[in-house]
DNA sequence: TTATAAGATGAAAACGTTTCCATCGGGTTT
DNA sequence: AAACCCGATGGAAACGTTTTCATCTTATAA
């Protein structure tokens, strides 16, 4: 029996005769072959194999729920088609589009997974010169050239102000990450169209953006600016409802908000495990993780295998707990 | 310029002249080639590439902080050396050794990390008698034949128990994962350890084990039958302190306690980030997370490397925190 | 019976490296 | 000057597949 015959009972077992098939199929489980990745990967440039590169700068993303739930829904995706999964970081924060071209040149991989869109994504422009495949979780302005899969941002921001209103909040702060991030552009519209909705001004002093991290990983008695700060603006604006565009933001006000004494609604964003966890129980914008991983998987294969892709936008769904429910009449 | 030097230039190049190394350099540099690492793998057995194999049956592990951390400080290490990392699920509960055995007949990965020892544990026999490299995360009652990393979980008992004591805790309750697993079995040796030196009898009826990842996930108010139980339990035992063996149960113990009114200190172990982040701050054993990983990394790739390795023994903490400050004289 | 086609199988090249062995040139020893 | 050695380089085989192309077998049609 030839190699090239044991090659097609992987490959193409249709062309085998019925009578070779099943003859392989008794040696190969006997004495459980299997064909070396390696090799095949050289000769047929499939490799079975993605990559995740995640950024440098904010490793800490990785210590947050979101990713430990994508990663796993990913993975899971990924084996249904006997694919796997290289995680790396991006070895330079100003250039991380070197990391994407190491691996392309080494020619590891079939393809990546992009997270953490940016404006203007150096790693975007790479893979697309490059002819590579991939899909991206969250997309940007310039979204016609590729593949993303997000959630829908703009009825996440109306959904969270829109409750807000509902409880009769009239000021409104938004605790934003980064507003160069087409997310927080996308909830900040939506945040906008509820407050249209109900005959609210928009008023750009409510908009607070940066880094909140520090909100939940610091401790309020340790008198931290960001705490002395955000209470200052709480009080003297008069804030009376917040939406922060991420749990983990939503969470730190809370604390703030307990050891303040200030009793207010919080709406956040995400839906991480924690949210129903904390006390008290957050109230916050449910984005489908799961789904988006599983999405941005099949969809990757897809490509792979040479098939035309779309983009596509999944609900969100505002998940009601104790931060709002105790304000409702 | 033969292929021979070239090859000689990425892996002996103390065995060019250096004027010829200098030759390559310039070109290298200049059209930026990178060796083909399927190619390289092929020939030379060196992959460059490790896998972590998740328990299938505990997937929410990964949802968990410890993970999160673990693998980003062992992405870190690894990287130094130019090794990747892929991560999958074991494909079977009942046969974890299969998807070992696959990625060994693949030929694609240089050693395994393995997670959530167990004792008798089949996927250590299969690698074993492969001539497998890998390194574990703990380790089991037969940890001779093999490399692990591991903390000092007899002394991370011992330490929680006789925190509790000096708070002056009589009736401590042990709150455990399973017993079958060797990290629990050293942390009780800790916990008798400390009532030992306090001149306390120990008493097994303040043990308990299983699996108490509801206490946490699930809400007090739903009335689960773990929450009332434990109550039942702590006020029939009279119990006055507790020590759980991890922070998530830890968490939901503090839980319990503030909606079932008992004011009794509490001590957990890990640290995970979220432990700083709860209200009260958790009084925990710091688990040196990310110290782990990297040893992990460093002494499998030493292993790949054909070096000889020693299995190492890592020190726990003991932080102090609102959980049982509040609780001091 | 022979020609033709279709299906099944095999031989050999190719993928891009590393490794083994041979060769070449120049310096040192005899 | 011959013999020897050593460092530097190159040629060719090897790694284990997939792919292309050729061949062989069998059934069908002329």
């Amino acid at each position: 029996m030839s190699t090239t015959t044991i090659s097609r009972y992987f490959n193409h077992p249709e062309k085998l005769s019925d009578k070779t098939r099943e003859k392989i199929r008794k040696v190969i489980t006997k004495y459980g072959f299997v064909p070396n990745e390696l090799a095949r990967g050289l000769r047929s440039k499939r490799k079975n194999l993605v990559a995740i590169i995640l950024e440098k700068d904010r490793q800490v993303f990785l210590s947050f729920p979101y990713f430990s739930i994508f990663s796993a829904s990913l993975l899971n995706r990924l084996s249904q088609d006997k694919m796997y999964m290289i995680t790396t970081f991006e070895e330079s924060e100003k250039k991380p589009h070197i990391t994407y071209r190491g691996f392309v040149q080494k020619n590891l991989v079939d393809g990546f997974i992009v997270m953490g869109m940016r404006e203007d994504d150096k790693r975007i422009k790479f893979l697309l010169e490059h002819n590579e495949h991939f899909v991206t979780i969250g997309r940007n302005r310039k979204a016609k050239n590729y593949t993303w899969v997000d959630c829908d941002n703009v009825q996440g921001g109306f959904l969270a102000t829109n409750h807000l209103i509902s409880l009769g909040c009239k000021r409104i702060l938004m605790l934003g990450g980064y507003m160069d991030n087409y997310d927080m552009m996308m909830r900040l519209e939506g945040y906008k169209n509820a407050l249209e909705g109900a005959g609210i001004n928009y008023n750009d002093k409510l908009i607070l953006a940066g880094d909140f991290t520090s909100l939940v990983l610091d401790h309020p008695d340790q008198r931290f600016a960001s705490y002395d700060e955000l209470k200052k603006i709480i009080v003297e604006q008069r804030i009376d409802g917040v939406f922060c565009t991420s749990d983990v933001s939503a969470l730190g006000m809370l604390k703030l908000l307990k050891y303040k004494k200030i009793d207010i609604p919080v709406v956040g964003f995400d839906d991480i495990p924690l949210a129903m966890m904390y006390d008290p129980t957050l109230t916050t914008i449910k984005q489908p993780i799961k789904k988006i991983a599983e999405k941005a998987g099949e969809k990757l294969i897809e490509k792979i295998n040479g098939n035309g892709v779309q983009s596509e936008e999944l609900p969100v769904e505002l998940i009601i707990r104790e931060s709002t429910s105790k304000f409702m009449k």
